[in-house]
DNA sequence: TTTATATCTTATAAAAATACTCGGGATTTG
DNA sequence: CAAATCCCGAGTATTTTTATAAGATATAAA
Protein backbone atom coordinates (compact mmCIF):
# COMPACT_ATOMS: atom_id res chain seq x y z
CA UNK A 1 0.00 0.00 0.00
CA UNK A 2 1.11 3.13 -0.92
CA UNK A 3 3.92 2.21 -2.39
CA UNK A 4 6.14 3.66 -5.28
CA UNK A 5 6.85 1.90 -8.52
CA UNK A 6 9.82 1.13 -9.28
CA UNK A 7 9.70 4.35 -12.26
CA UNK A 8 9.92 6.75 -9.13
CA UNK A 9 12.67 4.71 -6.85
CA UNK A 10 14.84 4.25 -10.42
CA UNK A 11 14.07 7.40 -11.04
CA UNK A 12 15.16 9.28 -8.36
CA UNK A 13 18.15 6.65 -8.16
CA UNK A 14 19.14 8.13 -11.46
CA UNK A 15 18.64 11.87 -10.80
CA UNK A 16 20.82 11.34 -7.74
CA UNK A 17 23.38 9.72 -9.94
CA UNK A 18 23.77 12.76 -12.35
CA UNK A 19 24.00 14.94 -9.67
CA UNK A 20 26.88 13.22 -8.02
CA UNK A 21 28.49 13.66 -11.75
CA UNK A 22 27.81 17.23 -12.19
CA UNK A 23 30.43 19.55 -13.75
CA UNK A 24 32.37 16.62 -15.42
CA UNK A 25 29.94 16.56 -18.66
CA UNK A 26 27.17 14.43 -20.03
CA UNK A 27 26.62 10.68 -18.41
CA UNK A 28 25.31 7.83 -20.49
CA UNK A 29 22.71 5.96 -19.47
CA UNK A 30 24.21 3.28 -19.99
CA UNK A 31 26.54 4.29 -17.45
CA UNK A 32 23.90 5.62 -14.93
CA UNK A 33 22.10 2.10 -15.81
CA UNK A 34 25.05 0.35 -14.85
CA UNK A 35 25.94 1.71 -11.38
CA UNK A 36 22.40 1.64 -10.65
CA UNK A 37 21.70 -1.89 -11.33
CA UNK A 38 18.64 -0.74 -13.53
CA UNK A 39 17.65 -1.98 -17.10
CA UNK A 40 19.13 0.78 -19.86
CA UNK A 41 15.91 0.30 -21.72
CA UNK A 42 13.78 0.76 -19.18
CA UNK A 43 15.80 3.90 -17.61
CA UNK A 44 15.19 5.50 -21.19
CA UNK A 45 11.69 5.92 -21.07
CA UNK A 46 11.91 7.35 -17.49
CA UNK A 47 14.53 9.91 -18.59
CA UNK A 48 12.69 10.50 -21.39
CA UNK A 49 9.74 11.85 -19.27
CA UNK A 50 11.81 14.01 -16.81
CA UNK A 51 14.10 15.20 -20.24
CA UNK A 52 10.30 16.62 -21.36
CA UNK A 53 9.94 18.19 -17.95
CA UNK A 54 13.36 20.28 -18.26
CA UNK A 55 14.92 17.95 -15.17
CA UNK A 56 17.39 16.80 -17.72
CA UNK A 57 19.11 17.60 -20.43
CA UNK A 58 20.40 15.73 -22.99
CA UNK A 59 23.05 15.37 -25.57
CA UNK A 60 22.83 13.45 -28.38
CA UNK A 61 25.73 11.49 -30.48
CA UNK A 62 28.95 10.17 -29.46
CA UNK A 63 30.30 11.47 -26.07
CA UNK A 64 26.55 12.35 -25.16
CA UNK A 65 24.67 11.54 -22.26
CA UNK A 66 22.53 13.52 -19.84
CA UNK A 67 22.71 16.54 -17.67
CA UNK A 68 20.65 17.82 -14.62
CA UNK A 69 18.43 20.91 -16.15
CA UNK A 70 18.82 22.53 -12.83
CA UNK A 71 21.51 23.10 -9.79
CA UNK A 72 20.72 20.02 -7.90
CA UNK A 73 19.78 22.70 -5.08
CA UNK A 74 16.69 23.43 -7.42
CA UNK A 75 15.32 19.72 -7.94
CA UNK A 76 13.17 18.60 -5.36
CA UNK A 77 12.48 14.67 -4.83
CA UNK A 78 9.16 15.83 -5.07
CA UNK A 79 9.68 17.11 -8.50
CA UNK A 80 11.46 13.79 -9.72
CA UNK A 81 8.16 11.85 -8.17
CA UNK A 82 5.44 13.93 -9.59
CA UNK A 83 7.37 13.85 -13.50
CA UNK A 84 7.58 10.13 -12.89
CA UNK A 85 4.32 8.80 -10.92
CA UNK A 86 1.91 11.72 -11.36
CA UNK A 87 0.21 14.10 -9.28
CA UNK A 88 0.97 12.67 -5.22
CA UNK A 89 -2.97 11.47 -4.54
CA UNK A 90 -3.56 8.84 -1.72
CA UNK A 91 -7.01 8.43 -3.45
CA UNK A 92 -8.55 10.37 -6.61
CA UNK A 93 -10.86 12.92 -4.65
CA UNK A 94 -7.42 14.62 -2.81
CA UNK A 95 -5.35 14.88 -6.31
CA UNK A 96 -2.96 17.42 -6.00
CA UNK A 97 -3.83 18.40 -9.76
CA UNK A 98 -7.56 17.87 -10.96
CA UNK A 99 -9.41 15.87 -8.24
CA UNK A 100 -11.76 13.56 -9.10
CA UNK A 101 -15.31 15.58 -8.10
CA UNK A 102 -17.27 13.64 -5.40
CA UNK A 103 -20.81 14.81 -4.77
CA UNK A 104 -20.08 13.77 -0.72
CA UNK A 105 -17.06 15.92 -0.51
CA UNK A 106 -17.90 18.82 1.82
CA UNK A 107 -19.68 16.49 3.85
CA UNK A 108 -16.85 13.11 3.40
CA UNK A 109 -14.56 12.61 7.14
CA UNK A 110 -12.37 10.34 5.51
CA UNK A 111 -11.52 12.53 2.55
CA UNK A 112 -10.24 14.80 5.73
CA UNK A 113 -7.26 11.74 6.33
CA UNK A 114 -6.56 11.40 2.84
CA UNK A 115 -5.74 15.45 2.70
CA UNK A 116 -3.74 14.88 5.37
CA UNK A 117 -2.13 12.03 4.17
CA UNK A 118 -1.46 13.90 0.92
CA UNK A 119 -0.15 16.74 2.48
CA UNK A 120 2.33 15.04 4.65
CA UNK A 121 3.89 13.44 2.13
CA UNK A 122 4.38 16.39 -0.24
CA UNK A 123 5.60 18.10 2.77
CA UNK A 124 8.48 15.40 3.13
CA UNK A 125 9.54 14.86 -0.60
CA UNK A 126 9.65 18.76 -1.09
CA UNK A 127 11.62 19.18 1.73
CA UNK A 128 14.33 17.40 0.57
CA UNK A 129 16.50 18.45 -2.91
CA UNK A 130 19.10 16.67 -4.50
CA UNK A 131 21.65 19.00 -2.99
CA UNK A 132 20.34 17.47 0.51
CA UNK A 133 21.11 14.15 -0.92
CA UNK A 134 24.45 15.13 -2.01
CA UNK A 135 25.02 16.36 1.82
CA UNK A 136 23.90 13.38 3.31
CA UNK A 137 25.93 10.93 0.78
CA UNK A 138 29.27 13.50 2.01
CA UNK A 139 28.60 13.26 5.51
CA UNK A 140 27.94 9.55 5.80
CA UNK A 141 31.39 9.09 3.59
CA UNK A 142 33.30 11.31 6.22
CA UNK A 143 31.77 9.39 9.18
CA UNK A 144 32.82 6.10 7.19
CA UNK A 145 36.35 6.86 6.70
CA UNK A 146 36.29 7.67 10.17
CA UNK A 147 35.45 4.73 11.24
CA UNK A 148 38.01 2.79 8.88
CA UNK A 149 40.49 5.16 10.59
CA UNK A 150 40.13 3.66 13.77
CA UNK A 151 39.95 -0.28 13.02
CA UNK B 1 1.77 6.46 -7.17
CA UNK B 2 1.53 6.51 -3.24
CA UNK B 3 -2.34 5.44 -3.84
CA UNK B 4 -4.48 3.60 -1.45
CA UNK B 5 -6.12 0.58 -2.83
CA UNK B 6 -10.23 0.08 -2.20
CA UNK B 7 -9.41 -2.32 -0.16
CA UNK B 8 -8.53 0.65 2.56
CA UNK B 9 -10.55 2.94 1.45
CA UNK B 10 -13.44 0.62 1.77
CA UNK B 11 -12.54 -0.72 4.86
CA UNK B 12 -12.24 2.98 6.60
CA UNK B 13 -15.65 3.96 5.42
CA UNK B 14 -17.39 0.49 6.57
CA UNK B 15 -15.28 1.00 10.22
CA UNK B 16 -16.94 4.37 10.16
CA UNK B 17 -20.09 3.46 9.23
CA UNK B 18 -19.85 1.01 12.20
CA UNK B 19 -18.64 3.20 14.38
CA UNK B 20 -21.42 5.76 13.62
CA UNK B 21 -23.60 3.12 14.79
CA UNK B 22 -21.95 2.24 18.00
CA UNK B 23 -24.78 0.71 20.91
CA UNK B 24 -27.67 0.14 18.48
CA UNK B 25 -26.33 -3.81 18.27
CA UNK B 26 -25.01 -5.43 15.27
CA UNK B 27 -25.17 -4.01 12.03
CA UNK B 28 -25.53 -6.28 8.87
CA UNK B 29 -22.96 -5.97 5.91
CA UNK B 30 -25.82 -5.31 3.29
CA UNK B 31 -26.95 -2.39 5.14
CA UNK B 32 -23.16 -0.73 5.05
CA UNK B 33 -22.92 -1.78 1.48
CA UNK B 34 -25.73 -0.25 0.84
CA UNK B 35 -24.85 3.56 2.51
CA UNK B 36 -21.55 3.18 1.19
CA UNK B 37 -22.13 2.32 -2.31
CA UNK B 38 -19.86 -0.45 -1.72
CA UNK B 39 -20.13 -4.63 -2.97
CA UNK B 40 -21.09 -7.09 -0.25
CA UNK B 41 -19.30 -9.86 -1.32
CA UNK B 42 -16.26 -7.79 -2.28
CA UNK B 43 -16.65 -5.94 1.54
CA UNK B 44 -17.09 -9.58 2.94
CA UNK B 45 -13.63 -10.36 2.13
CA UNK B 46 -12.23 -7.10 3.48
CA UNK B 47 -14.12 -7.21 6.82
CA UNK B 48 -12.49 -10.83 7.15
CA UNK B 49 -9.69 -9.59 7.40
CA UNK B 50 -10.80 -7.23 10.24
CA UNK B 51 -12.54 -9.69 12.49
CA UNK B 52 -9.31 -11.46 12.32
CA UNK B 53 -7.19 -8.89 13.79
CA UNK B 54 -9.70 -8.50 16.36
CA UNK B 55 -11.02 -4.80 14.85
CA UNK B 56 -14.51 -6.27 14.72
CA UNK B 57 -16.36 -8.78 16.36
CA UNK B 58 -19.28 -10.94 14.17
CA UNK B 59 -23.00 -11.94 15.28
CA UNK B 60 -23.76 -14.63 13.07
CA UNK B 61 -27.41 -15.67 12.51
CA UNK B 62 -30.71 -13.65 11.33
CA UNK B 63 -30.64 -9.90 13.34
CA UNK B 64 -26.73 -10.18 13.37
CA UNK B 65 -23.98 -8.34 11.98
CA UNK B 66 -20.77 -6.45 12.95
CA UNK B 67 -19.73 -4.63 16.06
CA UNK B 68 -16.69 -2.59 16.46
CA UNK B 69 -13.44 -4.49 18.32
CA UNK B 70 -12.79 -1.77 20.55
CA UNK B 71 -13.78 1.53 21.44
CA UNK B 72 -14.11 4.18 18.49
CA UNK B 73 -11.24 5.58 20.33
CA UNK B 74 -9.11 2.79 20.62
CA UNK B 75 -8.80 1.93 17.04
CA UNK B 76 -6.68 3.97 14.53
CA UNK B 77 -7.19 4.41 11.27
CA UNK B 78 -3.49 2.99 10.55
CA UNK B 79 -4.50 -0.17 12.38
CA UNK B 80 -7.16 -0.34 9.94
CA UNK B 81 -4.88 -0.02 7.17
CA UNK B 82 -1.96 -2.21 7.92
CA UNK B 83 -4.47 -5.14 8.19
CA UNK B 84 -6.36 -4.45 4.64
CA UNK B 85 -2.92 -3.32 2.78
CA UNK B 86 -0.29 -4.57 4.68
CA UNK B 87 2.41 -2.83 6.47
CA UNK B 88 3.06 0.65 5.83
CA UNK B 89 6.22 0.33 3.11
CA UNK B 90 6.85 3.20 0.51
CA UNK B 91 9.72 0.41 -0.94
CA UNK B 92 10.43 -2.78 0.42
CA UNK B 93 13.43 -1.93 2.04
CA UNK B 94 12.04 0.50 4.79
CA UNK B 95 8.71 -1.79 5.43
CA UNK B 96 7.43 -1.50 8.92
CA UNK B 97 7.77 -5.29 9.01
CA UNK B 98 10.28 -7.39 7.95
CA UNK B 99 12.22 -4.76 5.45
CA UNK B 100 13.63 -6.30 2.42
CA UNK B 101 17.78 -6.66 3.20
CA UNK B 102 19.98 -4.30 0.74
CA UNK B 103 23.62 -4.43 1.21
CA UNK B 104 23.96 -0.90 0.64
CA UNK B 105 21.67 -0.08 3.29
CA UNK B 106 23.77 1.36 5.40
CA UNK B 107 25.12 3.43 2.78
CA UNK B 108 21.76 4.78 0.79
CA UNK B 109 20.84 7.96 0.69
CA UNK B 110 17.82 7.45 -0.89
CA UNK B 111 16.75 4.71 1.44
CA UNK B 112 16.61 7.48 3.56
CA UNK B 113 13.82 9.70 2.36
CA UNK B 114 11.43 6.73 1.90
CA UNK B 115 11.84 6.15 5.71
CA UNK B 116 10.89 9.79 6.02
CA UNK B 117 7.61 9.21 3.68
CA UNK B 118 7.11 6.39 5.57
CA UNK B 119 7.05 8.01 9.14
CA UNK B 120 4.75 10.76 8.12
CA UNK B 121 2.46 8.87 6.65
CA UNK B 122 2.30 6.08 9.57
CA UNK B 123 2.31 9.62 12.04
CA UNK B 124 -0.98 10.70 10.22
CA UNK B 125 -2.74 7.51 10.22
CA UNK B 126 -1.87 6.84 13.90
CA UNK B 127 -3.36 10.18 14.92
CA UNK B 128 -6.69 9.85 13.63
CA UNK B 129 -8.98 7.37 15.45
CA UNK B 130 -12.71 6.82 14.53
CA UNK B 131 -13.51 8.86 17.36
CA UNK B 132 -11.74 11.55 15.81
CA UNK B 133 -13.81 11.20 12.71
CA UNK B 134 -17.02 10.93 14.98
CA UNK B 135 -15.96 14.21 16.50
CA UNK B 136 -15.49 15.76 12.93
CA UNK B 137 -18.41 14.30 11.58
CA UNK B 138 -20.54 15.93 14.29
CA UNK B 139 -18.78 19.17 13.85
CA UNK B 140 -19.54 19.35 10.44
CA UNK B 141 -23.30 18.21 10.70
CA UNK B 142 -23.67 21.15 13.21
CA UNK B 143 -22.04 23.74 10.85
CA UNK B 144 -24.67 22.30 8.22
CA UNK B 145 -27.34 22.84 10.30
CA UNK B 146 -26.45 26.22 11.26
CA UNK B 147 -26.12 27.72 7.97
CA UNK B 148 -29.05 26.11 7.07
CA UNK B 149 -30.85 28.18 9.66
CA UNK B 150 -29.78 31.25 8.62
CA UNK B 151 -31.33 30.95 4.83
C1' DT C 1 33.28 10.40 -44.87
C1' DT C 2 32.81 6.52 -42.32
C1' DT C 3 32.20 4.33 -37.91
C1' DA C 4 31.09 3.98 -33.31
C1' DT C 5 28.45 5.88 -29.75
C1' DA C 6 24.34 7.64 -27.95
C1' DT C 7 19.82 9.32 -27.66
C1' DC C 8 14.87 8.88 -29.23
C1' DT C 9 10.47 6.57 -30.50
C1' DT C 10 7.11 3.15 -30.85
C1' DA C 11 5.36 -1.42 -30.32
C1' DT C 12 4.78 -5.64 -27.88
C1' DA C 13 4.10 -8.47 -24.00
C1' DA C 14 4.81 -11.18 -19.68
C1' DA C 15 3.82 -10.85 -14.85
C1' DA C 16 1.64 -9.09 -10.98
C1' DA C 17 -1.82 -6.66 -8.59
C1' DT C 18 -6.46 -5.09 -8.25
C1' DA C 19 -11.23 -5.37 -7.89
C1' DC C 20 -14.63 -7.90 -8.09
C1' DT C 21 -18.04 -12.10 -8.85
C1' DC C 22 -20.05 -16.43 -7.73
C1' DG C 23 -21.60 -20.47 -5.34
C1' DG C 24 -22.48 -22.83 -1.55
C1' DG C 25 -22.00 -23.92 3.53
C1' DA C 26 -22.71 -22.75 8.59
C1' DT C 27 -25.33 -20.45 12.21
C1' DT C 28 -29.01 -18.16 14.54
C1' DT C 29 -33.70 -16.08 15.13
C1' DG C 30 -38.59 -16.18 14.85
C1' DC D 1 -38.50 -25.02 9.13
C1' DA D 2 -37.51 -20.62 6.64
C1' DA D 3 -35.30 -16.42 6.40
C1' DA D 4 -31.45 -13.71 7.50
C1' DT D 5 -26.81 -13.46 8.04
C1' DC D 6 -22.08 -14.54 8.46
C1' DC D 7 -18.24 -17.48 6.41
C1' DC D 8 -15.02 -19.43 2.94
C1' DG D 9 -12.69 -20.53 -1.27
C1' DA D 10 -12.30 -20.40 -6.19
C1' DG D 11 -12.60 -18.04 -10.45
C1' DT D 12 -12.03 -13.99 -13.57
C1' DA D 13 -11.69 -9.62 -15.99
C1' DT D 14 -9.18 -5.44 -16.01
C1' DT D 15 -5.44 -2.57 -15.15
C1' DT D 16 -0.84 -1.55 -13.89
C1' DT D 17 3.75 -2.59 -13.70
C1' DT D 18 7.92 -3.81 -15.60
C1' DA D 19 10.11 -4.57 -18.76
C1' DT D 20 12.06 -6.13 -23.90
C1' DA D 21 12.96 -5.20 -28.66
C1' DA D 22 13.73 -3.05 -33.04
C1' DG D 23 14.98 0.50 -35.51
C1' DA D 24 15.41 5.68 -36.47
C1' DT D 25 18.11 9.83 -35.64
C1' DA D 26 22.06 12.61 -34.22
C1' DT D 27 26.91 13.60 -33.24
C1' DA D 28 31.94 13.11 -32.33
C1' DA D 29 36.03 11.25 -33.53
C1' DA D 30 39.00 8.61 -36.49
Amino acid sequence: MVKLSTKGRYGVKAMFDLAQHVGEGPTSLKSIAERQGISEHYLEQLISGLRKAGLVKSIRGAQGGYLLGREPDKIRIGDIIRVLEGPIAPTDCVSEEAPEICSKAEFCVTRTIWEKVRDSIADVLDSITLETMLEDARKIESERSLYMYYI
